[in-house]
DNA sequence: AATCTGACTGTTG
DNA sequence: CCAACAGCCAGAT
């Protein structure tokens, strides 16, 4: 297993029941900030149920995927207290999951990665 | 090494 | 609000 996806598990292992964190916001605590898409397929492969991955949700408080049974993880998180409306997390802002901890940068390939300007 | 696949995301129309 | 695109990144082929 790769660091990166280690960290992710650490991450999302860490969340508590009622909270939640965005894709990317687990893969920025994980030290890679542009990584959500692989956070996605990391919670897809992972089976560990010591690992909430119901509690990562897409950004903008929009559910996210759940390897097609989206009706569990909406039923899971309503089991936690959270309220949803039509797919969207209810006061996303008040139950989104920031730890403070700030993550060593994860040493390794590319640096600069910035989105190009339009021509 | 090269290519393909997404439980993603921000921008644009 | 929705859809289309274009980036992005770890893993699997």
């Amino acid at each position: 297993m790769q660091a990166f996806t280690a960290r992710v598990l650490a991450v999302v292992r860490a969340i508590p029941p009622g909270r939640l964190m965005t894709y990317g916001d687990v893969a920025a605590c994980a030290g890679r900030a542009r990584a959500a898409r692989a956070v996605g397929n990391i919670m897809r492969e992972c089976r560990d149920p010591v690992v909430p991955c119901h509690r990562v949700v897409a950004a903008g408080g929009r559910l996210g995927g759940y390897g097609g049974s989206e009706a569990l993880k909406r039923q899971l998180l309503v089991a936690e207290g959270l309220r949803l409306t039509r797919q969207r997390i209810h006061a996303f802002a008040r139950v989104r999951w920031l730890p403070n901890t700030v993550p060593s940068p994860l040493v390794s390939s590319r640096e600069p990665g910035h989105r190009l300007p339009r021509p």
